[in-house]
DNA sequence: TTTGACATACGAATCAATTCGTAATACGGC
DNA sequence: GCCGTATTACGAATTGATTCGTATGTCAAA
């Protein structure tokens, strides 16, 4: 039946998947001089976070040469979004509405991104009109 | 200097404070109640973390009476902010946009939160008009 | 005043995440 | 071939969050 368990990674685990997801295939000392350019963190302890998540099976590795390779197992977009679900259930009471409003009243965001959210938006909308003329 | 330490709640208490915020000062009975239709939870663990959150000042408590009434002592915008920036960070690399993105395409936001998101689009492009215009 | 129900306080067990010390192993230069 | 260096493997210590058992205290009804 294939049944993706979909293994949740944690904090430190998923600072390593944004390494990967942003440089591609790495090894240990790659991943851990990325890491530490944000903070000091010991090359064995990186190196046992990529064993455990091996483990979950959010990384594989090719064993091959001496030096491994580890690689990505999840998709960028699917992590997030499974993420982005239990963060708004937890901290938003289930509301994503409230998160956008939150995370665009920061003031971060640049007039050009405004634009694209707003294109965004017209394609919902247009998607919303196409299904419910369908179902009529 | 009055430094805010603003302590982050851990997931239990934001279950907790989204119990306070949403109905106010309550007993620890009255919280454990609601958890509990949620989810199977003992009533000494409420009251435990309760506790705990007391000492980390997420919480104020009236000891007048035998039984205590807890409060929130965070409010819940900074609270969800605090988290967002976090989660943004963590999950996103900082990138508000890509969540939005993201949060919008899940095809879970009805047709009047998009008018509310679209309203407030206008809002802040007309905030950063102004700005600008102040600017120059 | 005694008793039963309910409240708080406290300490300990459990569990997961994180960190790191140390041992074993493989490689490359000499 | 030998040595120094880098790598992986493994286990244990630490820390924080969560859970709950149990002791203790308080109130109110009979």
């Amino acid at each position: 039946m294939n049944k993706k368990p979909i293994p949740k990674p944690t904090d430190s685990e998923l600072e390593i998947l944004q390494v990967l997801w942003q440089h591609g295939p790495s090894t240990v000392r790659f991943v851990n001089d990325q890491l530490s350019q944000k903070r000091d963190v010991g090359y064995t302890t990186t190196l046992k976070i990529l064993q455990l998540m091996l483990d979950k099976t959010l990384v594989m590795r090719e064993d091959d040469a001496r030096t491994h390779i580890y690689r990505a197992a999840v998709r960028e977009e699917e992590t997030q979004g499974l993420l982005l679900d239990r963060f708004v259930e937890s901290a938003f009471g289930g509301s994503a509405m409230k998160l956008v409003m939150q995370a665009l009243g920061s003031g971060t965001t640049s007039r050009e991104e405004l634009a694209q959210i707003r294109s965004l938006l017209n394609d919902i909308e247009n998607q919303q009109d196409d299904t419910s003329k369908a179902n009529n």
